[in-house]
DNA sequence: CGTTTTCATTTAACATGTTAATCATATTTG
DNA sequence: CAAATATGATTAACATGTTAAATGAAAACG
């Protein structure tokens, strides 16, 4: 169900996340509200992903792209052709994301859909000699901010951080989401 | 000049699962396009927060909440009340995700806003009671799954995680942007 | 074999990210 | 002070994230 709205006044809805953390800051000591805040680990990671990607759009802005439509088309450059759920996978878009990006990429002639003969419910995409060229004229900028980025924060940090990321993932891929047996909203009369 | 808006027709159909296709990437070596890709940092930083953050959705959404109206109202929880401007740094939002979020946050009497009388330009925020209510009944759940995290990956390998992104984004603080002056888009002549 | 179930993808609906434009108020200048 | 400029906040317009539902096709069942 839904969970309608006139998409005129407010709205619900939600996703959600965030969180604590640990340490240093906070007001003093009466009772810190929750946690850090400004040290939570999504933060950190949300701050970290921006301060890096905010020179990527720069040049891939220039060229028409966004960042996912240049992660699909740079995805596609490493397969003959794929289908639409690998291509989710690789590129790390969740299927909606991918459907509408692949109708405009689709539009613009950067790729190309078929469907697989054997199983009519497979889509099978793949880059265009357009979309081949249009990777290349970005592939150099991108290129050189990348290695501007290892060069500043130095290539063994750099691959560290990598390690303790994957690792992350890692550790948490097993781990059990929680039951969200909870109360559906603030109007709950518990408040 | 926002991005580009099709939107035609339907469009395909099909779909794909697992089995054949590559690993990860890299067809054989005819020419590798970029970089790994998979290595990309954008991309191992976007993998490792979706890693954490989808354990918080599922509480924040039981509560009727988003990640980014969480973040607001914890962040209101260290100030008596906070501008505008100083709440956008704070919480890590840009203006115009904030002004949409501080419309329903009002609706829905979790936050009072009021102008600074000195310059009528300037928005006071405070979070209410009732918000504040509600961020006590979040903020169990939220620091049970941190201390899980933290106990599955290690408090020692997560500080070192957050000396890390904290070192990268020092790092590029003072990156100069490129300066953009590229073709407009992929029906370049040049393509 | 027809019905049910599963699967791949898309569409729907809403919230946010992102850049540009607009509005109102403040500040600076001529 | 009036006009020009700057600033804080919001609105506009489009793209994506996110969850749920719908669609169409294949597989499982009976």
């Amino acid at each position: 169900m839904p969970m309608k709205k006139p998409a005129k006044e407010s709205g619900r809805r939600g996703s959600a996340t965030s969180s604590v953390v640990a340490g240093t800051d906070a007001p003093d000591a009466s009772q810190m509200p929750i946690r850090g805040f400004s040290r939570s680990l999504p933060m950190a990671l949300l701050r970290a992903r921006e301060a890096v990607m905010r020179h990527f759009r720069v040049p891939l802005r220039a060229h028409g792209l966004t960042e996912q439509q240049w992660r699909i088309l740079r995805a596609l450059t490493s397969f003959e052709s794929i289908e639409v759920t690998e291509l989710a996978r690789v590129a790390y878009l969740l299927g909606p994301s991918l459907s509408r990006i692949l109708r405009d990429l689709e539009e613009r002639r950067l790729i190309e859909r078929r469907t697989l003969k054997a199983d009519l419910r497979r889509g099978i995409v793949s880059i265009t000699p357009k979309g081949l060229r249009l990777i290349e004229a970005v592939a150099p900028s991108s290129e050189a901010i990348y290695a501007e980025i290892t060069r500043r924060y130095g290539a063994d940090r750099l691959a560290e951080l990598q390690d303790l990321l994957h690792a992350l993932e890692t550790s948490l891929a097993d781990m059990p989401l929680p039951n969200g047996d909870s109360v559906a909203d603030e109007n709950d009369a518990s408040l």
